[in-house]
DNA sequence: GAGCAGCATTGATGCAGATCAAAGTGGAAG
DNA sequence: CTTCCACTTTGATCTGCATCAATGCTGCTC
């Protein structure tokens, strides 16, 4: 499994499929040379453990493709997904030295990773690096406050409608699709994992799925292909308003 | 009401409550000085919404004393708070110009603030600002992150538990008391706020505290004055490792 | 192509917490 | 002192989701 064809992944800065919305998005010249000098490759499989929550964490690094999960675990096993890290995601915190979440590939993942001590030296010396961690760090607490809504107040339906609306959404601004049409994508979660992120058991998630689907909100090619005939229907199913979220 | 004795606040940075935990607390001299001439001080009463979400918003700033919160309403009324403002905690985000949240003083307020765009100003020439400030959402991410596990997996009874030793806890980092006696504080939330807190409605959370101090996990004077007879219980509680929390 | 393993669906039942309803408390204003 | 109002408690009932339990689907291995 490991002698993996393409696993030594080098790569050139300047046409990395993240360079302009990870956390090296602002540097240029020798700002970027600096970063390219001390970054390397990590290539992880579907399934694979990244880091365990409470281990020593000598690296941080950005999600270059693929997909992983930031989850916490209660002592009797219960589990919450905290965070779903997709291209460009920065993963590890300057300043820490043991890691406060598991992280797990969910399918198959490189990163672009960094020494800590070497990172947090130029984190402190290059501005353009840190205003760019501040800005992705305020992000992400406004994802998390969204998602502390849905964990909190939502209904099974709605928390269903409103993951597939955020990565619907997602998927949106990548391919810069209109909103009219119809909107397609691949679920990148089992059953369990969105269980995880919504605070459901997989049978609630399984049978929320085949309600939105016998309501004729979404259609489903095998388990894991969605399509969204009307994105307002679903957002009013998510119980934002109908015209919030891909507007703006 | 606005002839309040005490309206006119003002107060020299370096005799500040909140000095060295708020986002100046790396600032020294000039940048101390510059911060000091932008800075202004606004005070709120007990009840009032300092900012409505989607309101414009030409300000950023501290909370000095008292305590606000930030919440998220849907459109039929269900309210989720995201947030809760203590002392030294920022208000505001650099680079938008909207509130994405209702922000409500519940107790009376006093916060030093500052116009946003001087401020960014400041932020973007000033690294002791950016690197406190970015300190700062780190640690509101971690805390957010900590909260989607209570909502999204914990029990009523443990999501009071985990509420009341999270406030046991700040009351103990500033008492610096020991953590073996009994700790003492005020709930600063009506049992409203708590539920919106904790995805609760105001009833359960009746029941839950009533059971908690039945079960002699508590003892309560009056509604609000609560005191834990070991607080190892109700982290054992709150479904923490019951070594967690203040040991660190 | 049989058997297995991982993921998903569907059904039956139970219970934690929501909802609806009423009464209790305590502090502030008159 | 009385009244009032915001906050809180407590009780009765309902319901959405969890739990327990089968069964189905898809792709992989032998």
């Amino acid at each position: 499994m490991l002698n993996h064809p393409s696993l030594s992944v080098t790569q050139e800065c300047h046409d990395c499929p993240i360079r302009h919305r990870a956390v090296c998005a602002r540097c240029e010249g020798d700002e970027l040379d600096r970063l390219e000098e001390i970054k390397y490759y990590r290539r992880f499989e579907a399934g694979q453990t990244v880091i365990w929550s409470g281990d020593r964490m000598d690296f941080v690094g950005s999600v270059v493709s693929g997909i992983a999960t930031l989850t916490q675990t209660m002592e009797d096993g219960r589990t919450q997904m905290v965070g779903l890290l997709l291209p460009s995601d920065f993963v590890g915190r300057p300043g820490r030295n043991s890691a406060a979440y598991d992280v797990v590939a969910t399918t198959d993942m490189v990163m672009c990773c960094f020494r800590k001590a070497p990172f947090e030296d130029l984190l402190n010396r290059t501005p353009h690096i840190a205003q760019r961690l501040l800005e992705m760090t305020l992000d992400e607490l406004d994802a998390a406050r969204e998602w502390m809504l849905v964990l909190g107040r939502k209904t099974a339906r709605e928390k269903i409608a409103s993951l597939l609306s955020i990565i619907a959404r997602r998927d949106a601004t990548l391919n810069l699709a209109g909103y009219d049409g119809p909107v397609t994508f691949d679920l990148p979660l089992t059953r369990e994992a969105m269980a995880d992120y919504l605070g459901l058991t997989l049978e609630t998630v399984s049978r929320q799925v085949s309600a939105l689907r016998k309501d004729g909100v979404i259609t489903l090619e095998g388990k894991r292909h969605v399509t969204v005939p009307d994105m307002s229907v679903l957002l009013e199913e998510a119980g934002d308003d109908a015209d919030g979220g891909l507007l703006i």
